[in-house]
DNA sequence: AGCTCATGGCGAG
DNA sequence: TCGCCCTGAGCTG
């Protein structure tokens, strides 16, 4: 389910509930349980978030390092938790608060180093404020692959998904198809910019949403379903539909294994 | 009850 | 490029 603002709100979140305090972590599905053996007990310090990771620390200088994948999902609320239901990979305990994470890719144990290793295999995430566009753009601007697969690529673009692919080349009207050595450096900025904004604006909203105010209106009689992924978007998922700004068919192809969104008019070669 | 699909990513070939 | 891993929701019947 997550892009990389849904793990950097989650990594608020569990800091916020866990941060500071001896924290009970088990494995009520027990494919964690050594893991969760090695910080059972100890003081959560933090949680952070490099792109699509999250890294949780502990007072003794051990880090569980979680990537959620397509399928994973975490449940932090208040209160006790509840009888275990599913299969619960990891569980963090305290007195008010509880999570539950099930169906991650990743779920393991790190020291630092390895931790160092695992933030420098990710590229720049346009949510972090220490972030380097340039690590991006030398990359960009010497691929003959396509940008849509490049803002796919977790070491160009760390926290892009499908839907921000989709969307933030929409807005800047580009081709997915274009060769990332035909990508100025003007567009590559305004790519970058407009990922920073809409996906530190998916952390505050727990949803992304893409459309631009001035285009509201133009779609509020329009809207035909209320897709899964919530938010209001101009091309993801919308095959066939029309598009908002010039009324053709979105389109829909497979790029890489994934599906590709795009509105042929509006994002010229 | 069973099938399909999903906002990812990896390793084999 | 393909198959596979992880899980749950939303269909269909």
């Amino acid at each position: 389910m997550p892009e990389g603002h849904v793990v950097h709100s989650q990594a608020r979140a569990i800091a916020r509930a866990f941060g500071g305090k001896a924290t009970e972590v088990d494995s009520p599905q027990g494919r964690f349980a050594d893991g969760a053996a090695l910080v059972d007990g100890v003081r959560l310090v933090g949680a952070e978030a490099h792109g699509k990771h999250l890294f949780i620390a502990f007072a003794n200088d051990r880090w569980v390092h979680v990537h959620l994948g397509l399928f994973g999902k975490w449940r932090i609320a208040k209160g006790e938790a509840p009888a275990e239901q599913g299969l619960i990979r990891l569980r963090l305990r305290n007195a008010t608060h509880y999570a539950e994470l099930r169906g991650p890719t990743v779920c393991e144990v790190l020291g630092d180093d390895e931790r160092l290793a695992a933030i420098a295999r990710v590229g720049p995430d346009p949510i972090r404020a220490d972030a380097d566009p340039m690590r991006a753009w030398v990359k960009v601007t010497r691929s003959r692959s396509s940008i849509g697969a490049l803002l796919m690529d977790q070491r160009l673009f760390a926290g892009v998904g499908n839907i921000y692919r989709a969307e933030v080349l929409f807005r800047q009207n580009i081709s997915p198809y274009r060769p990332g050595a035909m990508v100025s450096w003007a567009d590559f900025e305004a790519i970058w910019t407009d990922l920073t904004v809409l996906m530190a604006d998916g952390v505050k909203r727990r949803r992304i949403d893409t459309v631009r105010p001035e285009h509201m209106p133009e779609i509020m009689g329009r809207l035909a379903r209320k897709d899964r992924h919530g938010g209001e978007v101009y091309v993801y998922r919308r095959e066939g539909m029309d598009c908002y700004l010039c009324g053709s068919a979105i389109r829909m192809a497979d790029m890489q294994a994934r599906k590709l969104y795009w509105c042929p008019p509006c994002q010229p070669g």
